[in-house]
DNA sequence: AACAATGTTCAGTC
DNA sequence: GGACTGAACATTGT
């Protein structure tokens, strides 16, 4: 589920856990830590604690205090493909969280690949199935073009005509803005009626400009109703599927190296 | 069993 | 060197 939408919910989750002191870290998974080595995130932690939570795109990271109050290393976190940010008090009841979150799945303990445990008994964990998530020290930001939520509309357009691929290939490429995910670019071409395959040189600056305001709109819808699966066209994006608008049945083909479902009567 | 999956990254090509 | 494409990554669900 992680698109922007998700990330920024999941952020206020994590926020929660800012204050307490971190007294035990389960850092043994070298896949979702690497490259660093079991023990090392928690020998970096480990008595410290977090002092806010950020996010860029889909990239979240929290800033860190030792205990002696000196400025610790950022803690990197990265949903992956599926990864879930939960966040418990000394009851281990779960706190924090914003609209809609569904959830109740069966939850396998090897399913929790980060744990921290904090001094009132309450914990984060980084609970992915797929293990696909990512935990790191001091994350390299750099690669990371602005977050796609508040993007001014000449930035916008200027960051997309740097490159000559695919419209979708340029919302989803992470360097040009982060935070638009395969379901989220998909909601946003079918709202702006831009075939997905089109090359940016050949939008118009109208084109590029209704493309942002649509980009906005599904944030901002996205955000208050819990996630990007509750796009208008997202329960149509499958075999047999039909255009909620105008009825015709949806396509599908691949776009940026992504499964992509689009209207091809209106998507032009 | 084979294939797809809301993401990132790496190898290969132009 | 940059931009772009497709496979690989680990795992689960259909």
């Amino acid at each position: 589920m992680p698109e922007l939408p998700e990330v920024e919910n999941a952020r206020t989750v994590l926020a929660e856990a800012v204050g307490r002191t971190i007294t035990d870290v389960d850092d043994r998974d070298d896949w979702v830590c690497r490259p660093h080595r079991p023990g090392d995130i928690a020998s970096a932690l480990k008595g410290g604690r977090l002092t806010r939570a950020h996010r860029i795109g889909k990239t979240m990271w929290c800033d860190t205090e030792t205990a002696d109050g000196d400025a610790g290393p950022a803690l990197g976190v990265h949903l992956g493909m599926g990864g879930r940010i939960v966040v418990t008090n000394g009851d281990g009841e779960r706190i924090g969280g914003g609209p809609a979150r569904p959830d109740r799945q069966p939850r396998k303990a090897e399913w929790d690949r980060f744990t921290m445990t904090f001094d009132d008994g309450g914990r984060f964990r980084l609970f992915d199935k797929r293990r696909l998530g990512r935990v790191r020290l001091d994350p390299d930001l750099s690669g990371l073009g602005p977050d796609a939520e508040g993007m001014e509309p000449a930035e916008f357009r200027d960051r997309l005509l740097r490159g000559t691929a695919a419209v979708k290939a340029r919302l989803l490429d992470q360097s040009v803005l982060a935070g638009v995910g395969n379901l989220l670019a998909d909601e946003t071409l079918w709202q702006a009626r831009i075939d997905p395959r089109t090359r940016v040189h050949d939008l118009t600056r109208t084109d590029l400009d209704r493309l942002h305001r649509n980009l906005d709109r599904a944030l901002e819808r996205a955000i208050a109703r819990g996630g990007v699966h509750t796009g208008e066209v997202i329960e149509h994006r499958h075999p047999g599927g039909h255009c909620p608008r105008c009825g015709t049945e949806m396509v599908h083909g691949t776009v940026g190296g992504r499964s992509t479902w689009w209207c091809p009567q209106e998507q032009t």
